[in-house]
DNA sequence: TGTACATCAGTGAACGCGCGTTCACTGATGTAC
DNA sequence: TGTACATCAGTGAACGCGCGTTCACTGATGTAC
């Protein structure tokens, strides 16, 4: 059956409440200091409106997190064979490349993120985790893939992801508060890092240790 | 001069509220949501005599991100020399095993800290990402120390620090969730982790790339 | 050492304000016949 | 197709509550003579 028009309505409303609170978390607010009212006169609803949306304002910070997983898992994907065909070097300018431009795009979803996988609210955290695990899954599982393909000794392919995961993240952060120019350099950085990271997997595989 | 029962008395009020505000950050709560009132309760005081000890809450927030500050340096503080002569293997595992420690004693300064770094409060920001900088010069310097010591051949000193600052970091955010158990291997792969980083900026050093 | 005055940490009442949530209601949209 | 009724997104008033901050005041501590 098809949408009624109620419905699409409802659905465009609830829609547009979601998105005034994402604008509204710009420049660094925390979740905790988003008010109903302030979410509703963005939405341009009455304050009460939002209960036909929402239960609470806690199962609205749930949908806004989810909408937040589920852009940083879109701008994440990408196609592994072409991941497995172009080389280490270049995989690793490409999954950088990728999440500079996520960061650019969405850094205050990202920001809202990182900030709430910390928080107090146990949902949010473990809907973050649980998303943030996936994402080193699939890299795990990319470097095991591309290893192989070349015939290559096994790598410690889910340290590797886990660690690449962090070093991603922690130039995202740095940044989130830096220029476009600033920006290159950091993940010049994070791929040369990435680079390392590499390496010495490799060295790993190959039986030598520190 | 000495002082006087009064200052005293004053010095130790203060740090009773930095100490209530401390405690009530527990659990994960944001510093958004940390009311005036509830640290005067925490500290058995009325709540406007806060104000004889902070012009306003953000001064508090502020003295308190500076005691966090203050013991996240501390306790990574260690004697380089030892940490030049024990080896690099063994300089990892001291390394990893005081950042673990922190965690298992601080836990929620350094959930406070990450959690700040990304807030909307400039001021609190600049602060932490000061601190955190000085944490990735110094170690950057102790690599470079035990490298040049060691006659080997300059590695990236500077990205090779980052990296581990964004791994330990990475794995102490998912410490702050785990058992003790779930701890100790979270340690252990972060010691890997840096161990592969090592590996890769000795290759890195030697003219080795991807 | 004793006294008179100054300082100032801590108090309690009060301010205006926005919070999340409830409730009864309106009126346009959807549905059954 | 037209009509009568049901649904339900959106509204505005009201709730109790805690917020950060101000103010005039108290009384113990410190200081000057």
């Amino acid at each position: 059956m098809a949408e009624t028009a109620r419905q699409r309505q409802k659905r465009q409303t609830r829609e547009r409440i979601l998105e005034s609170a994402r604008n509204l978390m710009a420049g660094g607010r925390g979740l905790d200091s988003l008010g109903l009212r302030e979410v509703a006169r963005e939405s341009s609803l009455a304050a009460t409106s939002l209960y036909n949306h929402f239960p609470d304002m806690d199962a609205l910070g749930l949908a806004l997190i989810d909408s937040c997983c589920f852009r940083l898992r879109s701008a994440m994907e990408y196609e592994r064979r072409s991941m497995i065909e172009i080389g280490a070097a270049q995989a690793v300018q490409e999954l950088v490349g990728r999440f500079s431009r996520y960061i650019a795009e969405n850094g205050n979803d990202f920001r809202l993120l990182v900030q709430q996988r910390l928080g107090s609210h146990d949902r949010y955290r473990l809907r973050i985790q649980r998303e943030l695990q996936l994402l080193v899954d699939e890299l795990a599982e990319d470097v095991r893939q591309a290893v192989a393909s070349q015939g290559r000794a096994q790598v410690p392919a889910e340290q590797e992801a886990q660690a690449a995961i962090a070093i991603m993240f922690g130039a995202g952060i740095s940044m989130l508060d830096s220029s476009p120019a600033a920006r290159r350099v950091l993940a010049d950085h994070a791929c040369l890092q990435l680079e390392m990271m590499a390496l010495g997997g490799r060295q790993m595989a190959v039986g030598n240790r520190l």
